[in-house]
DNA sequence: GTGTACATGTAAGTTGTTACATGATTGG
DNA sequence: CCAATCATGTAACAACTTACATGTACAC
């Protein structure tokens, strides 16, 4: 039950067509609640029909045609009541710690790569968040509550990729320089 | 496309009925993937009907009575197969680092109270993480190739909730202790 | 005019969630 | 016998994924 709140929250932050909000979601707020531009346009047209939000006036509202949207007072109340509402963390789906897992049973055959892939990919992530903390948040920019929470958003997503690199690094190290045996069928 | 192989290697490592995988998804495999006992059902018939796995011979294949599964070949090899195979990183998905970002728009009125209540959560899983680390991870038990494989696994749900406990404490100092203002409409 | 990027959408299938239904076994 | 527990399952729905369809605008 993320996704229209998501979407709500990007709204506010700026009215935009489906497509903007699709590119959006590829970068900023998709770091932290991803989707494709199917579920937006679908979910865009629940809010509407929900009477959260709002076709702002144009023309033609025909297919390929841009339709930009923006938040209205229901739509901003029901973000607010599921900022203050209470949901457990989800369960942990995690396919990587899976794999590992079953390498436990069937052997690690070439998932040393795979590792090291992953490693590379969390690496560049941290960096790009990085930058983006250097860009948005200077010191003198943490201040506002607004600001605050924004930066403690980033925050999360900074630690988040730093505590992959520091285990996928560990894990390298742990498994060894070479092929690793595969236990008896 | 885990569920199957989350099954799998549970039954590898010990052949189950249908609640006893439940069970199992409840503690040990599920901290890494979760799954209801309705998944579970749901899977097992696929697994059987694809000739991965099996049910064990027995009288009475009758409502009510238990059915345990083993993986046959096929399974094994599917799961090895799994394990060497190339895939990203899902998108992150998380509904707690969404929920601030959209207090920073419509204000964080009562979101320290989760922030506190999460942290519990968290602190608790850790500290549940941690006695199974000295149960089942003595440094002597560290040595064999799947010994190091799963205490990597547990490593990794470890630092994962030192993660949130460290930033939602980080999280609670920043918001500070009081009410926070709520931006104007 | 046609290819490319922009923009919105449909359709089908898989996975995950929630609620309920049914039968077997056992302790009191 | 009856309630509680074990055990398997159905049904309906919601969320997400993948592939494709359609139309507009504009540069060449």
């Amino acid at each position: 039950m993320s996704l229209p709140h998501a979407i709500l929250t990007a709204l506010l932050e700026k009215p935009s067509s489906g497509l903007e909000l699709t590119r959006r979601f590829d970068r900023s707020i998709g770091y932290f609640w991803s989707a494709t531009h199917q579920q937006i346009y679908r979910e865009l047209g629940k809010l509407e029909q929900a009477g959260q939000i709002r076709a702002l006036p144009s023309e033609q509202p025909a297919r390929g045609q841009k339709k930009e949207y923006e938040v209205l007072p229901a739509g901003r109340a029901e973000l607010a009541s599921w900022v203050a509402r209470r949901e457990d963390p989800k369960t942990v789906r995690d396919p990587l710690l899976l794999r590992l897992r079953a390498a436990a049973v069937v052997g690690s055959t070439g998932i040393r790569e795979e590792l090291a892939r992953h490693l590379d990919l969390h690496r560049s992530q941290l960096e790009h968040y990085r930058s983006i903390e250097d860009r948005d948040f200077p010191p003198e920019r943490r201040t506002a509550e607004t600001d605050r929470l924004r930066h403690l958003v980033l925050r999360g997503g900074i630690e988040l990729e730093t505590f992959w690199t520091k285990w996928l690094t560990d894990a390298l190290t742990a498994l060894g320089p070479g092929e690793q045996e595969t236990p008896a069928p």
